[in-house]
DNA sequence: TTCGAAGTTGCAGAAATCTTCAACTACCTC
DNA sequence: GAGGTAGTTGAAGATTTCTGCAACTTCGAA
């Protein structure tokens, strides 16, 4: 056992832990999506969005390829989207008598 | 919008994001633990777990109380297991792709 | 009241992460 | 081939996070 379980489980979470990785990911659940579209949607320059899926790649969590002149990314499982859903659902809890976050959240899903 | 939803998302995940914290909440997946206890469990320093509890509960993902000489914590909700749970799915899909890739290296040549 | 066990807090140096810039590769069209 | 679009990479400075130490509080027991 070279790395400890629990560690892998820290660097899991913390791969999601970025604003922009986390809009990357909910992007991708509708289905590959090039660079490009990324980009018009987030907030970010070019050069740091490819950092941010570099991350994601390197973790294994997205997957990409090279369709003609695109680069596309894809979610590497569905099991994102659970994870997605789950986080979504404890902030609802914390939020409960935070401010309006909370009402944002629930137009959401 | 005082905090943009998905920046909020992405502080819950990275305060997931150390392995002494995981620990910690599966520790807690189990019912409220007092301090000692977590601290005979895990391999740290006591003021080390004292700044990680403190992180968990500025998030909210955990409340702490005192009884008698003792102070306990436990998960503010049961969210948190399956948000645990799904990391888990996540790190084994993850895993077995790499894997996949190790025995694909090792029959190549 | 004093002692020890249980925790917390503030802080400083160390380590990891983020952001941006400049330079680069890959592909398509002309 | 030339030039433009699409993306990536490496590196540096700025920021954030982590860890351990010392000092502190709170509680129960003697």
């Amino acid at each position: 056992m070279s790395v400890p379980l629990y560690q892998a489980k820290a660097e899991m979470f913390r791969t999601l832990g970025h604003p922009v990785r986390i809009r990357v990911l909910e992007l991708l659940q509708d289905g590959p999506r090039p660079v490009r579209d990324l980009l018009a949607e987030i907030d970010v320059e070019a050069s740091n969005l490819s950092q941010q899926l570099a991350v994601l790649r390197r973790a294994g969590i997205v997957t990409s390829f090279r369709e003609g002149a695109l680069v596309m990314y894809a979610l590497s499982t569905t099991d994102v989207a659970d994870l997605l859903a789950a986080g979504r659902r404890i902030l609802g809890a914390v939020l409960t008598d935070r401010d309006g976050l909370l009402v944002e959240l629930r137009a959401q899903k």
